[in-house]
DNA sequence: CAATTGGTCAAATGGTCATTTGAAATATAA
DNA sequence: TTATATTTCAAATGACCATTTGACCAATTG
């Protein structure tokens, strides 16, 4: 027998809300796609917002069945290695394609709705404490918490600017292609750049006379 | 006399664009703001497309005429410091508010538009273009173009993330506020992280034995 | 069989928005 | 002043969208 319209509606969903973001998907595509009429929506889960609710939980299901990155019981420099490959071929690759939750964790990344609480609650804090915790093992011993968090800032802000600036950088080089070699390149910087900063020596020293600077203009 | 309608709906819709974007800014907003009605839009401009692309262009210009980061004639390990100190506060920092035009610039990123191309000629690239002199000068001679780009986007995505990540760094952590003291503090952070980036010793004889991992799951 | 229920459908409704229209007001030129 | 062009306005139009409605179909039940 034929899926379910519901199972069909939620899948057809999953993919559509991953592609254009809960404000600019239309309730007309997700249907078209799921070969059922708007109406539907209505039935199976009230009004748009629920629909997309029931969405996200059903892709965070997905996502609890699915394999995470084993991290292994390697030094910590691996792991962190380990870590930026997967998130930057998971969460930003575009040759395998990112699974849904990781397209709607982008999509509400840039355009917010409520479902943000759920999704840091489930899958990106989970993710961020992986991070610290590699973090916290690469620094010195009397690293400050805001050390750590902004270094795992670091290392993240380093992989997403690949999937958000894509526009700018797409027309500041006309040369670049995401193969999957290249985001293994890719990788390799960013893991390389942060360990150096994790391991250089901190510069507290310097803060007080730089407070004051870049108000010039 | 009063500014000219023409005028006043060209501020009014440089702050609007620059809150909302182009698509989630209504017209209505914006003549509202300006105290005319839609009727000038069409009149002035022809739509709203054509609208936005005079109000960008005027940007543009008042972003001309302003005076720009002063780099100065300091070791290039300072102008890094300069940049980025500039880079956050005014184009991620909060409290003394971004000119519209940087604001514009975010939106573009997060929702191109296709002004976007205009954007990237006139603004984005400029600034590109200063930060990669810097990074030239730190990294050794024999850098590959492609070490030269990583590194600029290491930075730049360091300091984005600030901006991009911000609802879900609240959700990670409630004691995050923006203040200047702490602007600066990330900026040395974002620094410090990229010089030593820099400084260290290229790792290409890795690259072989990595490409193949996180192909695992 | 008849009656109820669960599910689907095409069409209607109502809201938001950009865009257009035609009249009114204001300035400019003759 | 009169005539002409420019600018503003309130209201209408039409597109797109989420949501609702009521009819229709099919399976289930007594």
């Amino acid at each position: 027998m034929r899926k379910s319209t519901r199972t069909r509606l939620i899948e057809a969903a999953l993919e559509v809300f991953g592609e254009r973001g809960y404000h600019h998907a239309t309730i007309q595509q997700i249907v078209r796609r799921a070969g059922t009429n708007v109406a539907a929506i209505n039935y199976h889960f009230g009004d748009k917002a629920q629909f997309y609710g029931e969405v996200v939980s059903h892709a965070l299901n997905l996502d609890r069945d699915a394999e995470h990155v084993d991290l292994g019981d390697e030094p910590p420099d691996e792991q962190l290695r380990t870590f930026v490959f997967w998130f930057l071929h998971h969460v930003v690759g575009m040759h395998k394609p990112s699974s849904s939750l990781e397209k709607i964790h982008i999509q509400e990344m840039v355009n917010p709705s409520p479902i943000l609480d759920t999704l840091v609650d489930a899958f990106i804090r989970p993710n961020h404490m992986k991070l610290r915790a590699i973090v916290a093992a690469l620094l010195p011993d009397d690293a400050t918490e805001q050390d750590v968090r902004h270094h795992c800032f670091s290392v993240i802000g380093q992989c997403l600017h690949y999937k958000f600036a894509r526009p700018v950088m797409d027309r500041l080089y006309d040369d670049i292609e995401f193969t999957e070699d290249y985001v293994d390149a890719l990788a390799e910087h960013v893991t390389h750049v942060s360990l150096a900063g994790m391991r250089a020596v901190p510069r507290q020293q310097l803060m007080a006379t730089r407070s004051g600077r870049a108000r010039q203009s």
